[in-house]
RNA sequence: GGGCGGGUAGCUCAGCGGUAGAGCAUCGCCCUUACAAGGCGAGGGUCACAGGUUCGACCCCUGUUCCGCCCA
């Protein structure tokens, strides 16, 4: 096979994948199998839809989760399809006609119009799937699904029609949210509520037949013209003797009571006394059908007002407003106006704020389908993740209300409600599967189906059973129902996952899914959220494909001026999947997704050392035999165990980032870092064995690499993978198999015996960074360590230390004379020591210890001060006790060694009576003496406050650091002084920490946290290394 | 008005009783034949604030404050 080359490009190697996986019908399901069934039903996306941010992060989630059931054998079906998507299809198009042909639904009339909607369906409404695929959505495309199909609406006139027999569903006149623009009704989810500047108008109301006046206080004055009462609190003094009185209305005229109701009127708001407009407003209604008030409709379908309105009939509202309140004042009733914030009810879709409506609709009684649901959840049968929104379900579900279902749109599952002219407008229509051919009524044939259709949302309810043939009984519904997980934004918990669950239970008796997870929302990387008008929106084929500058939003213009580059559908996935903690919102940031486009880069990379190192390796020829394997190979295949059980723990909880980021430690920081150098030696030196061996470790290392990957990076991996020895044409990484933790490479002891090896190489590299030592010289090394068998470990690894360190030579010795003229590094049970005779100025190291001494006392200090206070070894339990007086003997072994290692280094005859501290701050500072803007610097810091027992903090240190570096100390000694304690050791512990925790984490219970722990100790087994040996476990 | 979530390194986030972590960004040295989309090393934290509980608090409790979101 051709050389790789240098850098990954993803754009070709995504197409191509794209098209052979669906070419080879990789992600069909069965419809039966001896398989565990694994479904899930991809919440459909708006037909009309482009796929946004919100789509790619739930894309990617479901994907991994069903490639990672594939891969481990399970018969998954993820289930596509688009939604119909009532009023936006409609305007989509209503729009397109009026701007191509000038022409309207209406001229065209009902059956053209829905003919052109399924035209315009068939030209643009596959492009949503087409941006799925590009992302890598392994979705069964054979089985796609749309709303409006025949068989979703057989389903859609099956439930309405049981529905309406079980008495769950009925037609009444009620007030509604209607949208005056798309001229529909709408349910009480599509109206969003906003906090508005308004006004509260004072009006003065004259009571009849006296002089006496009532003023009301409204924000709606225009109102008035449908006013049937004015409400007064019953306790209110102010009031009492008026209620029964009647007021005359006035512009109208009409003769309305005072009435006394305490649910409507708070005394305190306002001036006490309010207008009733029944037909207007959803408060006001409920008191017009408590008091029987007439309900008088001053509005028409576009909210303009109507003969009811009188003389001010043909106005729009808000001119009706302006034309009401001047009349108002001239005739001297406006007593007064007031700023006021008032929550308003928009459109959703159009933005138009909401008209109640009083209007015959059809309405789902909701309470009796929500007891089970709420059941379901309360029992465990559906658990919903992250659990919070647990609660938040609860609450709506046990405040639900009646559903209005109907909507005044043509593009629709057409109610299947049929009138009889015959029996005219008050009979109640006939619900039936198909058009009945006589009245049940009368036995007339004049039957006129209802106009209205239903909410895009009802059909979208059955989804989890209509796609699977419901009501047929099919084999799908037998293997696939419930499904297992459903996977959504949080913001589609009620108008979706409610829904789905009322409908399921009470069509199939069971749940439609086990879990639900909700992900969060997608916002830019300052937190704000993505919209058109601050032109922050981040489209996901952007991100995947690169694009031009003028392409992009003008946020993203400024940081991409040259345009954005093809990041890959892999980094984008990587980067959601990261992020993905449960229960926080997404900020999503480009440079994020760079850094795994890096990672994907660096993968390539690893994949092309293999490669180019292979030989003639046969895969076959060597299966891997612990007894041949080094210490190296042990370490590695440990480890790939280890991350192996962590992907499956998190995958299997739904933590998708502890997977992403325990992946990610291990192929960069263990493989990369660490694998592959340790590799190089045995693969360049003379002994075939070794060299076989070695090839075989890396090629299993990165197979099954390449397979844990997969569900989070499918082309990359799918890609790399074929180029592996052994890998048939015509297989695909997607059907592969799941790599298994068997715990057969498990190997505590091959991991213990690396430590002192990568330790010695680290504190070589540490030596040789901060001793400015060039990384090219080659010098000699000596360990001293009392332990024999970490002395026969290192004389071992030799091979490894040389190379790794960049060291010509090193010895290891039993304990004894130091080399003179020496850096040092006290390690655990060892000392490192580079003989530093005409490499370098002592002076630095003398620094460098000098700090260390510093670090190594601060924390000594802190933890003597612990284990002398008598209530902390009284209560303390032993164990924690035990490890602080260990860890104590610990420090003050390395607190000598170091001292010693100090004292040596010394210039002859100077500074000997000085402590390591004065040492520090003699050392004269030889940074400029101004600061960073060329302002006079601020006099030196004084010496920090001498403390208790503490040193002085370590950041009086090199002269060589900043000058913002220079001042802490004094803010540190200051935070001291005040909490009378020390600071808190921070350096040269972390390593311990890092051991300790997953002793700690042991003790707690619970699956999550039991993962946690495993996922902390491995991922930091080389993040450990990388991050103590900067601390100084000296 | 009610409810939920959050404020931890410059940024984005883990951790949630026993010594503060990651990624990115930053600084220094390196074009060392897998990778400069890289390697090695280093620096960086009053864990929002104030009380309390505890031998011990980023973690538990109370209050304050700021920021999101949902519902009315």
């Amino acid at each position: 096979m051709e050389e790789l080359p240098k850098a990954y490009d993803p754009t070709e190697v995504e197409r191509r994948w794209s098209d052979a996986w669906k070419e080879a019908g990789c992600f069909r399901a069965e419809a039966s199998s001896e398989k565990p069934p694994y479904c899930i039903i991809l919440p459909p996306p708006n037909v009309t839809g482009a796929l946004h941010i919100g789509h790619a992060l739930g894309n990617t989630l479901q994907d991994v989760l069903v490639r990672w059931r594939r891969m481990r054998g399970d018969n998954v079906l993820w289930q596509p399809g688009t939604d119909h998507a009532g009023i936006a299809t409609q305007l989509v198009v209503e729009r397109g006609l009026q701007h191509t042909e000038g022409t309207s639904r209406q001229q065209l009339g009902r059956a053209a119009f829905i003919a052109r909607v399924w035209d315009w369906k068939e030209t643009y409404g596959h492009r949503i799937n087409e941006q799925q695929s590009d992302l890598g959505s392994s979705l069964d495309w054979s089985r796609e699904r749309f709303t409006l199909d025949p068989g979703a609406s057989r389903a859609v006139v099956e439930v309405f029609v049981r529905l309406h027999e079980e008495g769950l569903l009925y037609r009444a006149q009620r007030l509604i949210n209607w949208c005056p623009d798309c001229k529909t009704a709408i349910s009480d989810l599509e109206v969003e509520h906003e906090e508005t500047k308004g006004s509260l108008w004072e009006i003065r109301y004259p009571v009849k037949g006296s002089e006496q006046s009532l003023v009301v206080a409204t924000t709606r004055p225009e109102t008035m013209l449908g006013d049937t009462a004015v409400a007064v609190h019953p306790d209110d003094p102010r009031y009492r003797d008026l209620v029964g009185k009647q007021v005359v209305l006035p512009l109208v005229g009409r003769e309305i009571p005072i009435i006394a109701d305490a649910a409507l009127v708070s005394m305190e708001f306002g001036t006490g006394a309010v207008k009733v407009t029944p037909a207007h407003d959803f408060n006001d209604y409920e008191t017009g059908l408590r008091h029987h008030l007439p309900m008088v409709n001053i509005f028409d379908e576009s909210a303009r007002t109507n003969s009811e309105a009188g003389r001010y009939a043909g106005l729009d509202r808000f001119e009706a407003r302006k034309r009401v309140l001047a009349d108002l004042a001239e005739q001297g009733l406006l007593v007064g106006e007031k700023p006021h914030v008032l929550s308003v009810g928009t459109c959703q879709r159009s933005g138009t704020i909401v008209e109640p409506r009083l209007s015959p609709q059809w309405f789902v009684r909701t309470k009796p389908l929500a007891e089970p649901a709420i059941a379901a959840v309360e029992q465990g049968r559906v658990k919903i993740l992250p659990e919070s929104w647990t609660a938040t379900y609860f609450h709506w579900m046990n405040n639900i209300h009646d559903w209005c279902v109907s909507r005044q749109l043509w593009w629709g599952h057409q109610i299947p409600a049929y009138f009889c002219q015959d029996c005219g407008p008050d009979a109640p229509p006939l619900v039936a599967r198909s058009a009945p051919e006589r009245c049940a009524q009368c036995g007339g044939s004049r039957l006129v189906q209802d106009q209205d259709v239903l909410d895009t949302w009802f059909s979208s309810a059955l989804w989890p059973f209509s796609t699977l043939g419901w009501p047929a009984q099919t084999a799908e519904l037998a293997t696939f129902y419930p499904t297992s997980v459903l996977e959504t934004g949080h913001d589609i918990l009620f108008f979706w996952v409610a829904r789905m669950m009322m409908m399921g239970l009470h069509f199939m008796k069971d749940v439609p899914f086990r879990t639900v997870f909700l992900h969060a929302m997608v916002r830019d990387e300052k937190g704000e959220k993505m919209s058109k008008v601050k032109g922050n929106v981040i489209d996901p084929l952007d991100v995947i494909h690169g694009a031009k500058a003028d392409a992009l939003p003008p946020a993203l213009r400024n940081k991409f001026p040259d345009g954005m580059p093809a990041f890959g559908a892999d980094a984008l996935r990587y980067t959601l999947a990261s992020l993905t903690q449960q229960g926080r919102d997404i900020k999503l940031s480009l440079e994020r997704v760079n850094g795994y486009r890096a990672f994907a880069n660096k993968l390539w990379n690893a994949t092309r050392f293999v490669l180019l190192n292979l030989g003639d390796f046969q895969p076959d020829a060597a299966p891997l035999q612990r007894g041949r394997l080094t210490l190296a190979d042990r370490w590695i295949l440990a480890r790939l165990e280890r991350v192996t059980e962590e992907v499956e723990t998190a995958l299997s909880t739904f933590q998708f980032a502890d997977a992403a980021s325990a992946l990610y430690q291990f192929a960069w920081r263990a493989f990369c870092d660490w694998y592959i150098e340790l590799a190089k030696a045995p693969l360049q030196g003379e002994d075939p064995h070794a060299r076989a061996t070695t090839r075989a470790v890396l090629v299993r290392v990165l197979d099954q690499l390449l397979r844990l990957l997969h569900p989070f990076m499918p082309f990359l991996t799918e890609e790399l993978w074929h180029r592996l020895p052994g890998v048939a044409p015509d297989a695909f990484l997607a059907r592969a198999d799941f790599p298994e933790a068997t715990g057969e490479w498990r190997d505590a002891a091959a991991e213990q015996e690396m430590a002192p090896v990568v330790a010695v190489i680290e504190a070589v590299r540490t030596i040789r960074g901060e001793s400015n030592l060039s990384p090219a010289a080659r010098f000699r090394a000596v360990v001293q360590s009392e332990r024999p068998g970490l002395r026969e470990a290192l004389q071992r690894a030799s091979g490894y230390v040389l190379p790794l360190a960049g060291l010509a030579s090193l010895d290891v010795q039993r304990p004894g004379p130091q080399p003179p003229q020496s850096a040092s590094w006290v390690g655990e049970g060892l000392q490192v020591f580079v003989p530093l005779a005409g490499l370098l100025d002592l002076a630095e190291e003398r620094a460098r210890l000098g700090k260390e001494l510093v670090r190594v006392e601060t924390d000594l200090a802190g933890l003597r001060r612990k284990l002398d206070n008598p209530s902390f070894v009284a209560r303390a339990p032993a164990e924690v006790i035990e490890k602080d007086r260990a860890r104590v003997a610990e420090l003050e072994q390395r607190r000598v060694k170091v001292q010693e290692n100090l004292t040596r280094i010394k210039p002859e005859g100077t500074m000997s009576e000085k402590t390591p501290e004065e040492m520090f701050q003699s050392t004269p500072p030889t940074t400029p003496s101004s600061g960073m803007f060329g302002i006079p610097s601020e006099p030196a810091p004084a010496p920090p406050a001498p403390m208790a027992a503490a040193p002085t903090p370590r950041k009086a240190a090199p002269a060589k650091k900043k000058a913002a570096a220079k001042r802490k100390p004094a803010r540190k000694a200051k935070r001291a002084k005040k909490k009378a304690a020390p600071r808190k050791a921070k350096r040269g512990a972390k390593r311990k920490a890092a051991k300790k925790k997953p002793a700690r984490k042991a003790k707690r219970s619970g699956r999550r946290k039991v993962m946690r722990r495993t996922t902390k100790r491995s991922g930091r087994r080389t993040v450990m290394r990388r991050t103590t040996k900067r601390r100084g476990r000296r």
